[in-house]
This record gives structure tokens, C-alpha cells and sequence, in this order.
DNA sequence: TACTAATAACTGACCAGGCAGTCAATAAGG
DNA sequence: CCTTATTGACTGCCTGGTCAGTTATTAGTA
């Protein structure tokens, strides 16, 4: 937000801050009701200086989308390495991670609540963010459930084919809390351990097999 | 949708199809999206019509929302009864209607996109659906786990403070669908069965305790 | 250093179209 | 023929998008 009166030529940051001001406008009023006006004003400029940098409405929220996006792809490469060890040890860093970038960081959350807003009107956003987000996701917490098998740690359970039950708590306080708000908040530490807990018990090989 | 042409009086009908309409309407675009001709259109009638039954956008949405909730709330009240027999019986019985009800109705579904999507603007509905639906839900799958757990069908876990971590797969399947459609639909037999045989490892009482 | 010219980032007033909400006129039905 | 459910044309406001003009900044000149 800059100081009012003085007007500035920052070619570089404005597209940056635009898309910051996007982010907070549409996540809160949802594509439809965010008026560009008002995304102007919190960047600090007004509405013609955004049609200097994107050419419509609807590009600027796929932009900003996009730009929101990114972290999470980029955080997800860490995670690919090649497993060694414990598989439960492997999904406790795992999820703990995880928890802290989809439920504690607000913006993995409102991302999760423009695009299931905007699937209509948006159809590719989610099919992309299918390809390069949450497939990759799935993808690499059924490896680890694999290497578990394998090991002998691991009985075999739909988790194999499922990993989304797995990772399905983390869903769930992610929408419980953009539906009731930060005040309701699920999570913290005793939700993220009975998570690993039941988990753990679930997928573990039994003692007599 | 009325034949086109002929004009009928048919006020005690009107109300009910025109929130029919409306939550086709909502459901596709969102509120601010929605335009009212659009919605009289499918109704059959015309704007003015809408406004007879309606004091305005806002009161048609909420008059939607909670039109369409009404089965939800009905149907609960049918699980409430007092456990009996084994308690992971109970939770499979359970389990099996709420996926009809929340995975497969389109209609469970789409309140939740529409919840999602507006509670900024209407802030006390998603207060209601807590109150008046979800807690519910939640006091209920605690109580059934209270019941396993009184009864050493399960050990202790933190699904007594969280039965949401139950829950949570139904949710995961819930998401899925809305975000990607029902042509990547994740759900069928297999993930419920998947779903129940983990809960059920995860909860139960070990073998040598 | 001071002054000027050229460039382009930025503004703000302005449309044009769209849509929520209104109401006098119309016609269905008893 | 009387009541009232229904219509559809109308209004006023709102907002996405435009563009001629303004001004910060840089390059060039003395």
C-alpha cells in the first residue's frame, strides 16, 4: 500500500503488487463480486494502471492464481526424493509438512476455496492444477506407501490405491477452517498426532501375519 | 420448465420451483454470477415473478440454501438413536448413508461449494449449517466412538476429540468431485471399503492389550 | 550542474452494457 | 366481473474497459 499523493513509475513491482492485492480482493468476494477498483486501490494505483500489465478480468485472476500456486509446486519437488528408511517416518515429516503449508498458511487455503468457486467458469484452472500439484502429490505419497508394502512395514490396504485417505484429514481441517473460520480452527498439534496415530495403526502389519 | 406461451396461476408451486431453479442457477455460477432472468427463465416465469415470493437476490439464496439443507437435517435425526450391538458396525452403516448422501447427491455437494464460496458475504450461514448439521454429525460419530471405545471394542484415540478424522474421507471424496468432476470421481466401492477397513484397523483395540 | 527534450508509466474522467429491483397494465380463474 | 398472480417494459446504479492527457524519469546538451 503506498503512500498516498505522490505517484510513482515502478515498471517493475507493480505487476507483483497488482496480483497481491488480486489475491486478497478474490479470495475474499470470490471472482464475480471483486471490483477492480478495489483491487487498484489496495495496490495503491488505480484501475487503468492494471490494464498496463494484464488485459482483462479474467487474466488477472488466472495470473494470480498461478502466482499463488507456485510455492506449493516448488515445496512439492522437495519432497520426491528417493525413500530410505522407516515409511512412517517418511509420512510423519511428510504430513507434518504438509500441514504446515495447506492448513496453517492461509493462502494454500483460499487457493483451495477460489478454484473450487470458479471451476465453471474457470475449467482448465483445476485440470492444470490437478497435472502439477495434486497429481504429483498423490502420486508421491503412494510411492511411499509402496516402499512400506514392500519393506514389510506396511500391510496392504487401499491406501495403495487410495493415498488420498491418507492425506484426507489434512483436506478436512483445511475446509473446516475456510468454512468456520480461523476462531473454529481444528488443527494444532493433537489433530496432526491422532492423524499420524490412526494412521500409522491402520496401514501397520499386523503382530500375528 | 413450463411450457412456453400460456401464463398460469400457480402460486402454491411458484416458490418451490423457483428455488429449484435458483439452486441450479447458484450452484453453476455462484451468487454474484446469478442473474435473476436467468433463473425466472428456467423456472418458466419471468423476473417480477421471482419477486412476488422473495424480497430479494440475497433472500432467494438463503431461502435455497436452506431448502436444500432441509433433508440433510431430516436425515440425521435418524441416526441419533441409541448405539447397540457392535460399534464398528454402527460406523459402517453409518459410514455407507452418508456417502450416498454427501458423495453421490450432487445436490449434499454443491451447498458445500456454495457454503464455501459465499461465506464472506453471508457469514451466519455457515454458523447455521455448524449448528444445525455438521455439529450434530460430529456429536453423533463421538458418541458411536465413545461407544467402542466404553465397550473395548476400540482403544482410546484421539478420534474421541476429533471424529472429524473419520469423517474426513468423505469430505476428501466430497472435494474431489466438485473440484475435478464427476469424470475423475474417486469414490465407488472400493475407496468406502478402503475407507472403513482403515478406520477399522486404526480404531481397534490391539491384539495383545 | 542546470536546463531541455523525449519517453512511457500512470491517471481519472468517461462510456457502454448489464442487471437488481419496480410498477402499471394484463389476464387467469373463480 | 372482481380479485390477484403474472407480466414486461422501465429505471438507476454499478463496474469492466478505454483513452487523451499528465507527470516522473532518463538521456542528451551546454
Amino acid at each position: 500500500m503506498a503512500v498516498a499523493g505522490q505517484r510513482r513509475r515502478r515498471k517493475e513491482e507493480r505487476p507483483g503488487e497488482i496480483v497481491e492485492a488480486a489475491f486478497e480482493e478474490f479470495a475474499r468476494a470470490g471472482f464475480a463480486a471483486t471490483k477492480l477498483d478495489d483491487v487498484a486501490a489496495r495496490a495503491g494505483i488505480t484501475k487503468g494502471t492494471i490494464y498496463l500489465y494484464f488485459p482483462s478480468k479474467e487474466d488477472l485472476f488466472l495470473a494470480t492464481v498461478r502466482e499463488m500456486n507456485r510455492p506449493a509446486a516448488e515445496n512439492l519437488a522437495a519432497l520426491t526424493a528417493a525413500p530410505q528408511g522407516s515409511a512412517m517416518a517418511i509420512l510423519r515429516t511428510h504430513f507434518a509438512f504438509v500441514y504446515k503449508h495447506m492448513v496453517e498458511d492461509r493462502r494454500a487455503r483460499e487457493i483451495m476455496r477460489m478454484l473450487l468457486a470458479e471451476v465453471s467458469r474457470f475449467p482448465d484452472l483445476a485440470d492444470r492444477w490437478r497435472a502439477e500439484v495434486i497429481g504429483p502429490a498423490v502420486d508421491n505419497l503412494r510411492r511411499v506407501v509402496r516402499y512400506g508394502i514392500e519393506r514389510g512395514e506396511f500391510r496392504p490396504t487401499a491406501a495403495e490405491e487410495f493415498p488420498h485417505l491418507l492425506f484426507a484429514p489434512v483436506i478436512m481441517a483445511c475446509t473446516w477452517r475456510l468454512m468456520f473460520g480461523d476462531g473454529h480452527a481444528l488443527d494444532g498439534a493433537a489433530y496432526l498426532a491422532g492423524h499420524l496415530d490412526l494412521m500409522e495403526r491402520g496401514l501397520a502389519r499386523g503382530e500375528g501375519a
